[in-house]
DNA sequence: AGGGGGCTTTGATCTGGATCAAATCGCCAT
DNA sequence: ATGGCGATTTGATCCAGATCAAAGCCCCCT
């Protein structure tokens, strides 16, 4: 059924590129077969454990990265220690600061992740030879954006049953990047991590787990997979 | 002194625009001079009382602004009331939500405002055609996105004391355009309004002030105008 | 000048979540 | 299997900040 060689739009799509998960994503889904090249060329796929480190906060990195599957955490820790989770990233999104060089904040691969490293220089030129790709990034920028307010709702205003309940609800909604919402997943964070994006302390985030659990909201397996038995109750209990 | 025609940047600028606070903002400046001649035939300056409301939550604006004077609070409420501020914007900012409709969040004027009111589908068209639009429209966002996620350390991991000190020492940095940090300055926000900020109770500002005040760092006059008598210390206390 | 209403401060008490301290569980290496 | 170690849960107690309550203050209006 293929059709011989123009008129099929994978024509000169690298090889590599074909069957990426990122291949549509925010940054690849915006390049011409002429720059997909270019970009693959100078591109590293890097697999990455659980707690490895993309970008390291207050350090300068000269790369970009997009994430191929698993799940990055970007943070913020002060002097003394005290962390905060300021954002969870998915396969495909796009990891990296444009216009800055400084990263004010560290990522993190909180699974076992697999990730596409390229040049900050390459793709800084073609953001700026490439008006959809800088309006591709600015509408994921958008997007990070929102999704940083509604935490901050979260943080301030809610409760640590909502809190906890707010996790649970992102993660089912994110974690399977096919199906809008999934019933049953594995959590990409421990408790201390989950701690860290809630402003709780783990001692509080198990309690509030141990509560859904007993109130038949969601079992618990083996620690980190969890299935959700009542998912109107979970959305009812973060109240819009 | 004045050069007669060509050569003068000016020419060809509306008059409105000559002496506008937002003349080299995000928007205007990346405009052309016949856009921005077209934008202006299409704006309208509006004055706002404190407590006006300029977008809804839930609402579907087709009009954009700038910010001219004045504070403009970003906020969030629950069903229920709870309500949190999720961003301060200073003029000469641009307030709205690109690529999509519906306003997650309401804009208020914080103070006594004026804006410039320009149509969606305009600015929207102008976009698409003027990287140098689009790019400076993604900085903005970048730079509110960081903004995002440093408050959301101090929502998240601060205690009360660091989470009023943050609060002083941000309008004590944005409240001038014009000084990078002012020693003294009035507050543009009530009490229930930073504590609507902070996460926290009026009481509880309340009384952290009080402590700031008894400590010696800072002098509060009618409530509003505060003097930072050390803004060492303050800095000190939010510990980055 | 007087009086009223909405902020703001201050005081007393309560409580949700933190902190301190043990178990218990799960998983890997031997 | 067995032991050991980090992660998680559970329990006891504490405390920062919430809640409830009452002045005080400021400013505007008549």
């Amino acid at each position: 059924m293929d059709v011989a060689r123009s008129g099929v739009p994978e024509a000169g799509i690298p090889v590599a590129c074909r069957s990426c998960e990122a291949r549509h994503g925010v940054v690849c889904g915006a390049l011409s077969g002429r720059q997909l090249k270019e970009l693959n060329r100078y591109s590293l796929r890097r697999k990455m454990d659980a707690g490895g480190e993309i970008i390291a906060q207050g350090s300068e990195s000269s790369f970009y990265s997009n994430i191929m599957c698993g799940v990055v955490k970007l943070c913020k820790v002060m002097p003394d220690g005290r962390e905060q989770i300021v954002g969870l990233q998915f396969a495909p999104d796009f990891v990296g600061r444009p216009f800055v060089r400084e990263s004010t904040l560290s990522a993190e691969a909180a699974t076992d992740a697999e990730i596409c490293v390229f040049p900050r220089n390459l793709l800084d030129r073609m953001i700026s030879e490439t008006p959809e790709l800088q309006r591709s990034l600015h509408g994921q920028a958008l997007r990070e954006l929102d999704a940083a307010r509604e935490w901050m709702l979260t943080l301030g205003r809610r409760t640590a049953q909502e809190k906890v309940a707010s996790l649970l609800h992102l993660i089912a909604t994110h974690a399977e990047p096919q199906t809008p919402t999934s019933t049953a997943f594995d959590l990409p964070l421990s408790r201390a991590e989950i701690a860290d994006f809630l402003g709780l302390t783990i001692e509080t985030v198990s309690r509030q787990m141990t509560k859904l659990r007993k109130r038949g909201v969601i079992r618990i397996e083996n620690n980190r997979h969890i299935v959700v038995h009542d998912m109107d109750e979970l959305e009812r209990m973060i109240s819009a």
